[in-house]
DNA sequence: TTATTACATTGCAATATTACGATAAATATA
DNA sequence: TATATTTATCGTAATATTGCAATGTAATAA
């Protein structure tokens, strides 16, 4: 079906997913690596610096900007992406709450 | 095309992109909190637990699975799941790693 | 005004994911 | 042996994702 079944899960649940989802493909790690290395804002030369058309890059751009680790602010004729810090963290915060939750179990089946 | 172009980006970025896809579906969010509720091994109940086909279950599991985040052991006619916690900690680590390299930025243009 | 430049959007093809019924496989039980 | 129980696998339908060419849009430059 290929259509998530939503409404059988809890609302952090779905939330957990969703930030994953975000970060689940390698070319959004790289443009999050890429604006971060700039330090501050980076122009949109993602396309140079990534192999890969510009229309994809922009699709990558819109849903890392939808999850809400990014803005991006007009400057002319360019864009300039940077990390939007108050989302980010938000987001590490709620995956590594989820991932810490799992303490010393003792190893006594598997 | 759905086909990730996996050999333009880096090792780094497909293991972080790669670990976060095991994340990003609420059954599978749901099936690790389970799991970690039980405190030890969780033998197999889930379906009854999870609103979702036993069939549906099983392919998560073995997602997750793949993913290093569970290992499960056969015990008699019914199988034990359980974190695997060292592959779980690398997990966690990497991404940890990387959602933390994002310092305090001056907000000097967005 | 007419390019030009930088991105976004649209539309589409290829592939991936999700979900589940049917069925297989493996073990336990009667 | 026959049956029940538990989980995995297969096959398939529905939907989602990825990637890009073509095109649209908005600001700037000539």
């Amino acid at each position: 079906m290929g259509l998530t079944k939503t409404e059988n899960f809890t609302v952090k649940q779905n939330q957990i997913a969703g930030m994953a989802k975000a970060l689940a493909h390698p070319a959004r790690i790289a443009i999050l690596q890429e604006i971060i290395k700039a330090k501050s804002c980076i122009c949109g030369d993602l396309v140079s610096r990534i192999n890969l058309a510009q229309p994809t890059i922009s699709q990558h751009l819109r849903e890392l900007k939808n999850a809400g680790l990014i803005k991006g602010d007009i400057e002319g004729t360019s864009v300039c992406y940077c990390i939007d810090e108050h989302h980010w963290k938000l987001l590490r915060d709620t995956l590594n709450t989820f991932l810490n939750q799992v303490p010393e179990i003792k190893d006594n089946c598997c």
